[in-house]
DNA sequence: TCAGGTTATCGACTATGAGTCGAAAACTAG
DNA sequence: CTAGTTTTCGACTCATAGTCGATAACCTGA
Protein backbone atom coordinates (compact mmCIF):
# COMPACT_ATOMS: atom_id res chain seq x y z
CA UNK A 1 0.00 0.00 0.00
CA UNK A 2 2.69 2.60 1.04
CA UNK A 3 4.73 0.77 -2.21
CA UNK A 4 2.17 3.15 -4.32
CA UNK A 5 2.53 6.15 -2.89
CA UNK A 6 5.27 7.26 -5.52
CA UNK A 7 3.73 6.38 -8.50
CA UNK A 8 -0.13 7.25 -7.99
CA UNK A 9 0.18 10.64 -7.02
CA UNK A 10 2.06 13.02 -10.08
CA UNK A 11 1.76 15.92 -9.01
CA UNK A 12 3.44 16.34 -5.52
CA UNK A 13 2.40 20.04 -4.66
CA UNK A 14 -1.09 19.43 -5.95
CA UNK A 15 -3.39 20.96 -3.90
CA UNK A 16 -5.49 18.47 -2.20
CA UNK A 17 -9.09 17.57 -2.25
CA UNK A 18 -11.60 17.82 0.52
CA UNK A 19 -14.39 15.52 1.27
CA UNK A 20 -16.80 15.28 4.12
CA UNK A 21 -18.25 11.82 4.56
CA UNK A 22 -20.90 10.71 7.60
CA UNK A 23 -21.29 7.61 9.94
CA UNK A 24 -25.12 7.87 9.95
CA UNK A 25 -26.87 5.67 12.73
CA UNK A 26 -29.74 4.27 13.63
CA UNK A 27 -31.30 1.91 15.68
CA UNK A 28 -33.50 -0.94 13.33
CA UNK A 29 -35.29 -3.76 14.41
CA UNK A 30 -33.02 -3.56 17.66
CA UNK A 31 -30.21 -4.09 15.26
CA UNK A 32 -27.41 -0.75 15.49
CA UNK A 33 -27.63 -0.05 11.15
CA UNK A 34 -25.65 2.53 9.16
CA UNK A 35 -26.19 4.31 6.06
CA UNK A 36 -24.58 3.24 2.83
CA UNK A 37 -24.85 3.63 -0.69
CA UNK A 38 -23.42 1.50 -3.49
CA UNK A 39 -21.11 2.32 -6.28
CA UNK A 40 -22.41 1.90 -9.60
CA UNK A 41 -18.74 3.17 -11.50
CA UNK A 42 -15.11 3.03 -10.57
CA UNK A 43 -13.22 3.28 -8.70
CA UNK A 44 -14.57 0.80 -6.03
CA UNK A 45 -17.39 -0.25 -8.29
CA UNK A 46 -20.26 -2.55 -6.65
CA UNK A 47 -18.77 -1.40 -3.37
CA UNK A 48 -20.12 0.47 -0.27
CA UNK A 49 -20.19 3.84 0.60
CA UNK A 50 -20.33 6.31 3.24
CA UNK A 51 -23.04 9.41 1.90
CA UNK A 52 -20.60 12.16 1.13
CA UNK A 53 -18.77 14.38 -1.56
CA UNK A 54 -16.71 16.71 -2.48
CA UNK A 55 -16.55 20.16 -0.24
CA UNK A 56 -17.84 23.22 -2.18
CA UNK A 57 -15.70 26.22 -2.56
CA UNK A 58 -17.45 28.34 -0.47
CA UNK A 59 -19.14 25.89 1.97
CA UNK A 60 -18.27 25.44 5.28
CA UNK A 61 -17.92 21.89 6.52
CA UNK A 62 -20.94 21.45 8.50
CA UNK A 63 -23.36 22.71 6.50
CA UNK A 64 -21.94 20.78 2.97
CA UNK A 65 -22.07 17.21 5.18
CA UNK A 66 -25.85 18.47 5.27
CA UNK A 67 -26.32 19.24 2.01
CA UNK A 68 -24.64 15.54 0.76
CA UNK A 69 -26.82 14.01 3.44
CA UNK A 70 -29.79 15.75 2.13
CA UNK A 71 -29.27 13.39 -1.46
CA UNK A 72 -29.71 9.99 0.33
CA UNK A 73 -31.68 11.06 3.45
CA UNK A 74 -34.34 13.31 5.21
CA UNK A 75 -31.61 15.62 7.03
CA UNK A 76 -34.47 16.85 9.30
CA UNK A 77 -34.53 13.29 10.29
CA UNK A 78 -31.35 13.49 11.78
CA UNK A 79 -31.22 13.98 15.54
CA UNK A 80 -27.38 14.82 15.85
CA UNK A 81 -24.55 15.61 14.32
CA UNK A 82 -21.06 15.58 15.08
CA UNK A 83 -17.77 15.81 13.87
CA UNK A 84 -15.91 12.42 13.90
CA UNK A 85 -11.89 13.05 12.92
CA UNK A 86 -10.34 13.85 9.38
CA UNK A 87 -8.20 11.18 7.07
CA UNK A 88 -5.43 12.27 5.04
CA UNK A 89 -3.36 9.31 4.21
CA UNK A 90 -1.81 10.22 0.45
CA UNK A 91 -3.23 6.79 -0.65
CA UNK A 92 -6.67 7.15 0.71
CA UNK A 93 -8.55 7.15 -2.40
CA UNK A 94 -6.71 5.75 -5.63
CA UNK A 95 -6.96 8.40 -7.98
CA UNK A 96 -6.01 11.48 -6.69
CA UNK A 97 -5.53 12.60 -3.04
CA UNK A 98 -8.55 13.65 -1.38
CA UNK A 99 -8.39 14.32 2.15
CA UNK A 100 -11.96 13.48 4.28
CA UNK A 101 -13.86 14.88 7.23
CA UNK A 102 -15.60 12.33 8.94
CA UNK A 103 -18.87 13.40 10.58
CA UNK A 104 -21.09 11.16 12.78
CA UNK A 105 -24.72 11.12 12.09
CA UNK A 106 -27.83 9.81 14.37
CA UNK A 107 -31.86 9.14 13.71
CA UNK A 108 -34.04 8.30 16.23
CA UNK A 109 -35.17 4.52 16.12
CA UNK A 110 -38.90 3.80 14.73
CA UNK A 111 -37.83 6.49 12.05
CA UNK A 112 -38.24 5.06 8.39
CA UNK A 113 -36.57 7.24 6.17
CA UNK A 114 -36.93 7.23 2.65
CA UNK A 115 -33.88 6.91 0.82
CA UNK A 116 -32.89 6.35 -2.72
CA UNK A 117 -32.01 3.14 -5.02
CA UNK A 118 -28.92 2.43 -4.27
CA UNK A 119 -28.97 3.16 -0.26
CA UNK A 120 -30.03 0.94 2.49
CA UNK A 121 -28.98 0.53 5.85
CA UNK A 122 -26.63 -2.28 7.08
CA UNK A 123 -26.34 -3.79 10.93
CA UNK A 124 -22.82 -2.81 11.70
CA UNK A 125 -21.92 -6.32 12.40
CA UNK A 126 -22.56 -7.32 8.79
CA UNK A 127 -21.13 -4.80 7.02
CA UNK A 128 -21.01 -5.59 2.99
CA UNK A 129 -17.47 -4.91 0.96
CA UNK A 130 -16.68 -1.53 1.49
CA UNK A 131 -14.81 1.03 -0.76
CA UNK A 132 -11.71 3.36 0.39
CA UNK A 133 -11.05 3.57 4.32
CA UNK A 134 -14.95 3.90 4.62
CA UNK A 135 -14.84 0.68 7.18
CA UNK A 136 -12.54 2.39 9.59
CA UNK A 137 -14.29 5.08 9.74
CA UNK A 138 -17.56 3.53 10.91
CA UNK A 139 -15.69 1.86 13.58
CA UNK A 140 -14.33 5.14 14.58
CA UNK A 141 -18.51 6.20 14.50
CA UNK A 142 -19.83 3.17 16.93
CA UNK A 143 -16.74 4.13 18.66
CA UNK A 144 -17.94 7.50 19.29
CA UNK A 145 -21.47 6.45 19.97
CA UNK A 146 -20.41 3.98 22.24
CA UNK A 147 -18.31 5.75 24.66
CA UNK A 148 -20.46 9.51 24.68
CA UNK A 149 -23.74 6.96 25.65
CA UNK A 150 -21.73 6.92 29.19
CA UNK A 151 -20.74 10.89 29.97
CA UNK A 152 -23.39 12.20 27.81
CA UNK A 153 -27.06 12.72 27.33
CA UNK A 154 -26.50 11.14 23.58
CA UNK A 155 -28.93 8.43 24.30
CA UNK A 156 -31.91 11.46 23.45
CA UNK A 157 -30.16 11.04 19.57
CA UNK A 158 -31.39 7.33 19.58
CA UNK A 159 -34.82 7.29 20.82
CA UNK A 160 -37.92 8.50 19.97
CA UNK A 161 -39.72 11.81 21.36
CA UNK A 162 -41.56 9.56 23.65
CA UNK A 163 -40.41 5.59 24.90
CA UNK A 164 -40.63 3.50 27.41
CA UNK A 165 -38.08 2.09 29.72
CA UNK A 166 -37.91 -1.45 27.66
CA UNK A 167 -37.27 0.56 24.38
CA UNK A 168 -34.93 2.15 25.56
CA UNK A 169 -32.99 -0.32 27.08
CA UNK A 170 -32.95 -2.20 23.61
CA UNK A 171 -31.61 1.36 21.84
CA UNK A 172 -28.69 1.54 24.49
CA UNK A 173 -27.79 -2.44 24.17
CA UNK A 174 -27.89 -2.26 20.37
CA UNK A 175 -25.35 0.55 20.21
CA UNK A 176 -23.74 -0.29 22.73
CA UNK A 177 -23.11 -4.04 21.86
CA UNK A 178 -23.89 -5.35 25.62
CA UNK A 179 -26.88 -6.25 27.97
CA UNK A 180 -28.26 -3.30 30.02
CA UNK A 181 -30.54 -4.01 32.90
CA UNK A 182 -33.74 -2.24 32.58
CA UNK A 183 -33.57 -0.70 36.07
CA UNK A 184 -30.23 0.52 36.06
CA UNK A 185 -30.63 2.10 32.75
CA UNK A 186 -33.59 3.96 34.67
CA UNK A 187 -32.47 4.77 37.34
CA UNK A 188 -28.98 6.26 36.06
CA UNK A 189 -30.91 8.11 33.43
CA UNK A 190 -33.28 9.54 36.24
CA UNK A 191 -30.16 10.36 38.57
CA UNK A 192 -28.53 12.69 36.14
CA UNK A 193 -32.31 14.02 35.14
CA UNK A 194 -31.55 12.89 31.74
CA UNK A 195 -35.34 11.66 31.36
CA UNK A 196 -38.46 12.57 32.99
CA UNK A 197 -41.95 10.79 32.94
CA UNK A 198 -44.39 11.73 30.75
CA UNK A 199 -47.24 10.99 32.58
CA UNK A 200 -48.69 8.73 30.26
CA UNK A 201 -48.36 4.71 29.37
CA UNK A 202 -47.71 2.72 26.43
CA UNK A 203 -50.31 0.17 25.74
CA UNK A 204 -49.40 -2.91 27.27
CA UNK A 205 -47.92 -6.35 24.84
CA UNK A 206 -49.86 -9.27 22.99
CA UNK A 207 -49.89 -11.03 26.26
CA UNK A 208 -50.81 -8.21 28.91
CA UNK A 209 -48.77 -7.39 31.51
CA UNK A 210 -48.39 -3.92 33.10
CA UNK A 211 -48.42 -0.80 31.10
CA UNK A 212 -45.10 0.70 30.45
CA UNK A 213 -44.95 4.39 31.27
CA UNK A 214 -43.39 6.53 29.08
CA UNK A 215 -40.20 8.76 29.02
CA UNK A 216 -38.91 11.39 27.31
CA UNK A 217 -35.35 13.00 27.53
CA UNK A 218 -35.62 16.21 28.98
CA UNK A 219 -32.97 17.89 26.99
CA UNK A 220 -32.41 17.20 22.80
CA UNK A 221 -29.09 18.84 22.65
CA UNK A 222 -26.20 17.14 23.76
CA UNK A 223 -25.09 17.90 27.30
CA UNK A 224 -21.94 15.92 29.17
CA UNK A 225 -23.00 15.06 32.34
CA UNK A 226 -20.98 16.59 34.92
CA UNK A 227 -19.97 14.99 37.94
CA UNK A 228 -18.73 11.95 36.45
CA UNK A 229 -15.24 13.79 36.18
CA UNK A 230 -12.95 11.88 38.68
CA UNK A 231 -10.77 14.04 40.24
CA UNK A 232 -13.38 16.54 40.54
CA UNK A 233 -12.67 19.77 42.09
CA UNK A 234 -12.59 20.19 46.11
CA UNK A 235 -16.03 19.59 48.00
CA UNK A 236 -17.87 22.18 45.54
CA UNK A 237 -19.78 24.53 47.45
CA UNK A 238 -23.14 24.68 48.15
CA UNK A 239 -24.08 25.34 44.59
CA UNK A 240 -26.17 22.67 43.55
CA UNK A 241 -28.86 21.94 46.08
CA UNK A 242 -27.33 18.13 46.16
CA UNK A 243 -29.63 16.13 43.36
CA UNK A 244 -32.43 14.48 45.31
CA UNK A 245 -34.27 11.53 44.05
CA UNK A 246 -36.37 13.51 41.01
CA UNK A 247 -38.23 10.41 40.13
CA UNK A 248 -41.15 10.62 42.51
CA UNK A 249 -43.24 13.04 44.89
CA UNK A 250 -43.67 11.79 48.33
CA UNK A 251 -47.02 9.80 48.14
CA UNK A 252 -46.18 8.17 44.88
CA UNK A 253 -46.39 4.30 45.83
CA UNK A 254 -49.70 2.93 45.44
CA UNK A 255 -51.67 1.15 47.65
CA UNK A 256 -50.73 -2.29 49.08
CA UNK B 1 -18.09 38.92 9.70
CA UNK B 2 -20.47 36.39 7.04
CA UNK B 3 -20.98 39.61 5.32
CA UNK B 4 -17.60 39.61 3.79
CA UNK B 5 -17.91 36.19 2.16
CA UNK B 6 -19.52 36.77 -0.80
CA UNK B 7 -16.57 39.25 -1.67
CA UNK B 8 -13.61 37.81 -0.24
CA UNK B 9 -13.31 35.06 -2.10
CA UNK B 10 -13.72 35.28 -5.95
CA UNK B 11 -13.37 31.51 -7.25
CA UNK B 12 -16.04 29.98 -5.77
CA UNK B 13 -15.16 26.40 -7.12
CA UNK B 14 -11.36 26.67 -6.22
CA UNK B 15 -9.87 23.68 -4.32
CA UNK B 16 -9.72 25.16 -0.51
CA UNK B 17 -5.74 25.09 0.39
CA UNK B 18 -4.98 22.45 3.77
CA UNK B 19 -3.02 23.53 6.68
CA UNK B 20 -2.46 21.35 9.88
CA UNK B 21 -1.50 23.52 13.23
CA UNK B 22 -0.85 22.13 16.75
CA UNK B 23 -1.81 23.40 20.09
CA UNK B 24 1.26 22.58 22.42
CA UNK B 25 0.72 22.67 26.17
CA UNK B 26 3.08 22.05 29.31
CA UNK B 27 3.03 22.96 32.36
CA UNK B 28 5.79 25.75 33.17
CA UNK B 29 6.13 26.80 36.27
CA UNK B 30 3.34 25.45 38.05
CA UNK B 31 1.61 26.82 34.89
CA UNK B 32 -0.48 25.52 31.84
CA UNK B 33 0.88 27.29 28.82
CA UNK B 34 0.87 26.78 24.96
CA UNK B 35 3.95 27.62 22.53
CA UNK B 36 3.26 30.32 20.25
CA UNK B 37 4.82 32.64 17.82
CA UNK B 38 4.82 36.16 16.47
CA UNK B 39 3.58 37.15 13.04
CA UNK B 40 6.25 39.68 11.24
CA UNK B 41 4.50 39.94 8.58
CA UNK B 42 0.79 40.22 7.61
CA UNK B 43 -1.77 39.11 7.78
CA UNK B 44 -2.19 39.48 11.28
CA UNK B 45 1.61 40.81 11.73
CA UNK B 46 2.14 41.22 15.06
CA UNK B 47 -0.85 38.44 16.61
CA UNK B 48 0.44 35.17 18.05
CA UNK B 49 -0.36 31.92 16.07
CA UNK B 50 0.10 28.31 16.28
CA UNK B 51 2.80 26.55 15.17
CA UNK B 52 2.05 24.89 11.91
CA UNK B 53 1.89 25.33 8.17
CA UNK B 54 0.69 23.95 4.69
CA UNK B 55 0.60 20.06 4.25
CA UNK B 56 2.63 18.83 2.15
CA UNK B 57 1.42 17.52 -1.35
CA UNK B 58 2.20 14.01 -0.70
CA UNK B 59 2.00 14.17 3.12
CA UNK B 60 0.03 12.27 5.75
CA UNK B 61 -1.64 14.76 8.53
CA UNK B 62 0.46 13.18 11.06
CA UNK B 63 3.75 13.57 9.63
CA UNK B 64 3.07 16.99 8.54
CA UNK B 65 2.26 18.45 11.54
CA UNK B 66 5.55 16.67 13.36
CA UNK B 67 7.36 18.12 10.08
CA UNK B 68 6.08 21.65 10.91
CA UNK B 69 6.14 21.45 14.67
CA UNK B 70 10.21 20.84 13.85
CA UNK B 71 10.74 24.18 12.82
CA UNK B 72 9.53 25.63 16.54
CA UNK B 73 10.50 23.18 18.84
CA UNK B 74 12.29 19.07 19.00
CA UNK B 75 9.60 17.18 17.96
CA UNK B 76 11.12 14.59 20.21
CA UNK B 77 10.37 15.82 23.12
CA UNK B 78 6.93 15.79 21.99
CA UNK B 79 4.88 13.13 24.88
CA UNK B 80 1.66 13.04 22.91
CA UNK B 81 0.55 14.25 19.67
CA UNK B 82 -3.51 13.70 18.63
CA UNK B 83 -5.56 14.88 16.39
CA UNK B 84 -8.19 17.35 17.84
CA UNK B 85 -10.79 18.74 14.94
CA UNK B 86 -11.12 20.61 11.46
CA UNK B 87 -12.20 23.65 11.06
CA UNK B 88 -13.47 25.05 7.52
CA UNK B 89 -15.05 28.30 7.68
CA UNK B 90 -14.72 30.07 5.14
CA UNK B 91 -13.96 33.38 6.11
CA UNK B 92 -11.38 31.79 8.76
CA UNK B 93 -8.68 33.13 6.37
CA UNK B 94 -8.59 36.18 5.27
CA UNK B 95 -7.17 36.18 2.19
CA UNK B 96 -8.06 32.51 1.15
CA UNK B 97 -9.80 29.22 1.49
CA UNK B 98 -7.77 27.40 4.14
CA UNK B 99 -9.15 24.61 6.07
CA UNK B 100 -7.44 23.23 9.10
CA UNK B 101 -7.04 20.33 11.07
CA UNK B 102 -5.61 21.36 14.47
CA UNK B 103 -3.41 18.90 16.81
CA UNK B 104 -3.18 18.50 20.19
CA UNK B 105 0.81 18.20 21.49
CA UNK B 106 1.85 18.11 25.38
CA UNK B 107 5.39 18.01 26.32
CA UNK B 108 6.49 16.88 30.12
CA UNK B 109 6.85 19.35 32.58
CA UNK B 110 10.87 20.32 34.02
CA UNK B 111 11.46 20.19 29.81
CA UNK B 112 13.13 23.31 28.30
CA UNK B 113 13.32 22.59 24.59
CA UNK B 114 15.29 25.42 22.74
CA UNK B 115 12.24 27.46 20.74
CA UNK B 116 13.39 30.08 17.66
CA UNK B 117 13.38 33.78 18.38
CA UNK B 118 9.87 34.29 17.33
CA UNK B 119 8.46 31.70 19.34
CA UNK B 120 7.76 31.72 23.15
CA UNK B 121 5.44 29.72 25.97
CA UNK B 122 2.24 31.30 27.17
CA UNK B 123 0.10 31.05 30.29
CA UNK B 124 -3.00 29.93 28.59
CA UNK B 125 -4.90 32.12 31.30
CA UNK B 126 -3.08 35.07 29.97
CA UNK B 127 -2.97 34.44 26.54
CA UNK B 128 -1.80 37.52 24.09
CA UNK B 129 -3.94 38.64 20.42
CA UNK B 130 -4.12 35.45 18.61
CA UNK B 131 -4.21 35.30 15.09
CA UNK B 132 -6.69 34.37 13.32
CA UNK B 133 -9.55 31.29 14.86
CA UNK B 134 -6.45 30.62 17.01
CA UNK B 135 -7.49 30.87 20.51
CA UNK B 136 -10.79 29.15 19.55
CA UNK B 137 -8.47 25.96 18.65
CA UNK B 138 -6.46 26.93 22.07
CA UNK B 139 -9.43 26.72 23.80
CA UNK B 140 -10.44 23.10 22.33
CA UNK B 141 -6.91 21.43 23.05
CA UNK B 142 -7.28 22.36 26.60
CA UNK B 143 -10.98 21.60 26.88
CA UNK B 144 -9.52 18.30 25.16
CA UNK B 145 -6.52 17.86 28.13
CA UNK B 146 -8.76 18.69 31.38
CA UNK B 147 -10.99 15.89 30.06
CA UNK B 148 -8.92 13.32 28.79
CA UNK B 149 -6.74 13.46 32.11
CA UNK B 150 -10.53 12.10 33.84
CA UNK B 151 -10.56 8.69 31.89
CA UNK B 152 -7.20 8.12 30.52
CA UNK B 153 -3.91 8.06 31.55
CA UNK B 154 -2.31 10.86 29.51
CA UNK B 155 -0.93 12.48 33.10
CA UNK B 156 2.15 10.63 31.17
CA UNK B 157 2.40 13.13 29.12
CA UNK B 158 2.25 15.84 31.38
CA UNK B 159 5.04 14.60 33.99
CA UNK B 160 8.17 13.78 33.59
CA UNK B 161 9.73 9.78 33.79
CA UNK B 162 10.02 10.13 37.49
CA UNK B 163 8.07 12.43 39.32
CA UNK B 164 6.98 12.72 43.35
CA UNK B 165 3.14 12.69 43.83
CA UNK B 166 3.12 16.30 44.92
CA UNK B 167 4.87 17.39 41.53
CA UNK B 168 2.28 15.03 39.73
CA UNK B 169 -0.56 17.03 41.90
CA UNK B 170 1.21 20.55 40.42
CA UNK B 171 1.17 19.11 36.87
CA UNK B 172 -2.56 17.97 37.14
CA UNK B 173 -3.51 21.29 38.96
CA UNK B 174 -2.36 23.23 36.65
CA UNK B 175 -4.39 21.41 33.50
CA UNK B 176 -7.27 21.32 35.60
CA UNK B 177 -7.57 24.14 36.59
CA UNK B 178 -8.66 23.76 40.13
CA UNK B 179 -6.91 22.14 43.29
CA UNK B 180 -6.31 18.72 43.55
CA UNK B 181 -5.80 16.10 46.49
CA UNK B 182 -2.29 14.65 46.56
CA UNK B 183 -3.99 11.88 48.73
CA UNK B 184 -6.68 11.16 46.47
CA UNK B 185 -4.73 11.54 43.45
CA UNK B 186 -2.26 8.88 44.69
CA UNK B 187 -5.22 6.35 45.43
CA UNK B 188 -6.85 7.06 42.35
CA UNK B 189 -3.53 7.01 40.02
CA UNK B 190 -2.29 3.57 41.59
CA UNK B 191 -5.82 2.07 41.83
CA UNK B 192 -6.15 2.15 38.43
CA UNK B 193 -2.47 0.86 37.82
CA UNK B 194 -1.32 4.34 35.66
CA UNK B 195 1.62 4.61 38.00
CA UNK B 196 3.64 2.66 40.01
CA UNK B 197 6.84 3.03 42.68
CA UNK B 198 10.48 3.35 41.39
CA UNK B 199 11.49 2.40 44.60
CA UNK B 200 13.47 5.70 44.79
CA UNK B 201 13.03 8.95 46.82
CA UNK B 202 14.13 12.33 46.01
CA UNK B 203 15.95 14.38 48.47
CA UNK B 204 14.02 16.42 50.92
CA UNK B 205 13.13 20.22 50.40
CA UNK B 206 15.24 22.82 52.26
CA UNK B 207 13.23 22.63 55.69
CA UNK B 208 13.46 19.30 55.43
CA UNK B 209 10.93 16.90 55.72
CA UNK B 210 9.91 13.42 54.79
CA UNK B 211 11.59 12.18 51.60
CA UNK B 212 9.35 11.80 48.74
CA UNK B 213 9.21 8.48 47.01
CA UNK B 214 9.10 8.79 43.25
CA UNK B 215 6.79 7.65 40.97
CA UNK B 216 6.50 6.82 37.38
CA UNK B 217 3.74 6.00 34.88
CA UNK B 218 3.09 2.29 34.27
CA UNK B 219 2.68 2.69 30.54
CA UNK B 220 3.88 5.79 28.66
CA UNK B 221 1.44 5.68 25.39
CA UNK B 222 -2.22 6.29 25.57
CA UNK B 223 -4.84 3.94 27.13
CA UNK B 224 -8.92 4.48 28.20
CA UNK B 225 -9.18 3.63 31.75
CA UNK B 226 -11.64 1.04 31.64
CA UNK B 227 -14.09 0.68 34.81
CA UNK B 228 -15.00 4.44 34.23
CA UNK B 229 -17.98 3.70 31.77
CA UNK B 230 -21.04 3.70 32.96
CA UNK B 231 -24.07 1.15 31.92
CA UNK B 232 -21.17 -1.33 32.06
CA UNK B 233 -21.62 -4.72 30.68
CA UNK B 234 -23.53 -6.86 32.85
CA UNK B 235 -20.91 -8.46 35.60
CA UNK B 236 -18.78 -11.13 33.17
CA UNK B 237 -18.84 -13.98 35.64
CA UNK B 238 -16.84 -17.18 34.23
CA UNK B 239 -18.46 -17.96 31.42
CA UNK B 240 -21.63 -16.46 29.74
CA UNK B 241 -22.53 -17.24 26.44
CA UNK B 242 -22.46 -12.77 25.95
CA UNK B 243 -24.25 -12.84 22.74
CA UNK B 244 -27.36 -11.06 22.34
CA UNK B 245 -30.46 -12.31 20.77
CA UNK B 246 -32.73 -9.79 20.10
CA UNK B 247 -35.44 -11.96 18.86
CA UNK B 248 -36.82 -14.28 21.95
CA UNK B 249 -37.94 -17.37 21.42
CA UNK B 250 -41.20 -17.25 24.10
CA UNK B 251 -43.10 -14.21 22.94
CA UNK B 252 -43.62 -12.70 19.72
CA UNK B 253 -43.38 -9.31 18.25
CA UNK B 254 -45.79 -6.66 19.63
CA UNK B 255 -49.15 -7.29 18.99
CA UNK B 256 -50.45 -5.03 16.15
C1' DT C 1 21.10 14.75 71.19
C1' DC C 2 16.85 16.49 71.15
C1' DA C 3 12.89 19.57 70.32
C1' DG C 4 10.28 21.67 66.99
C1' DG C 5 9.18 22.48 62.23
C1' DT C 6 8.22 20.48 57.62
C1' DT C 7 6.64 17.41 54.18
C1' DA C 8 5.02 12.89 52.67
C1' DT C 9 2.41 8.69 53.38
C1' DC C 10 -1.24 5.94 54.89
C1' DG C 11 -5.35 4.15 57.12
C1' DA C 12 -10.06 4.93 58.52
C1' DC C 13 -14.22 6.94 57.65
C1' DT C 14 -17.87 8.92 54.72
C1' DA C 15 -20.36 9.89 50.47
C1' DT C 16 -22.09 8.66 46.15
C1' DG C 17 -23.22 6.27 42.29
C1' DA C 18 -23.79 1.77 40.09
C1' DG C 19 -25.18 -3.34 39.69
C1' DT C 20 -28.33 -7.15 41.38
C1' DC C 21 -32.33 -9.26 42.89
C1' DG C 22 -36.81 -10.13 43.94
C1' DA C 23 -41.34 -8.55 45.35
C1' DA C 24 -45.25 -6.06 44.09
C1' DA C 25 -48.08 -3.55 40.65
C1' DA C 26 -50.91 -3.47 36.70
C1' DC C 27 -52.33 -5.29 32.83
C1' DT C 28 -54.73 -9.50 29.38
C1' DA C 29 -56.88 -13.77 28.48
C1' DG C 30 -59.78 -17.43 29.71
C1' DC D 1 -61.19 -15.04 39.82
C1' DT D 2 -56.83 -17.23 38.40
C1' DA D 3 -52.84 -17.70 35.71
C1' DG D 4 -49.52 -15.58 32.87
C1' DT D 5 -46.90 -11.46 31.42
C1' DT D 6 -44.42 -7.21 31.77
C1' DT D 7 -43.08 -3.18 34.24
C1' DT D 8 -41.77 -0.75 38.32
C1' DC D 9 -39.57 -0.10 42.54
C1' DG D 10 -37.30 -0.80 46.95
C1' DA D 11 -33.53 -2.94 49.44
C1' DC D 12 -29.23 -4.70 49.31
C1' DT D 13 -24.29 -5.05 47.97
C1' DC D 14 -20.22 -3.36 45.72
C1' DA D 15 -16.83 -0.25 43.85
C1' DT D 16 -14.72 4.08 43.63
C1' DA D 17 -13.92 8.77 45.18
C1' DG D 18 -13.33 12.54 48.73
C1' DT D 19 -11.91 13.93 53.59
C1' DC D 20 -9.39 13.99 57.68
C1' DG D 21 -6.11 13.15 60.91
C1' DA D 22 -2.33 10.27 62.66
C1' DT D 23 2.21 8.80 61.79
C1' DA D 24 6.66 8.54 59.36
C1' DA D 25 10.85 10.54 57.88
C1' DC D 26 13.53 14.19 57.12
C1' DC D 27 15.68 19.04 58.35
C1' DT D 28 17.65 22.90 61.45
C1' DG D 29 19.10 25.05 65.52
C1' DA D 30 19.84 24.97 70.43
Amino acid sequence: MAAARDVRHGKPDATPGHEVLAVVLQVRGGVLSVLLWQRARPPHRGKWALPGGVLGGTEDLGPSIRRQLAAKVDVRELSHLEQLDTRGQVDRHPDRRVIATAYLGLVPADLDPDVPQDTTWHPVDRMPPMAYDHAAIVAAGRERLRSKLSYTNLGFALAPPDFTISQLRGYYSAALGHEVSATNLQRVLLRRRQIEPTGRTAPPGPYGGRPAELFRFRERRLEITDGFAVLRPPTRPPDRPAVRDPGRPPGGTPRR
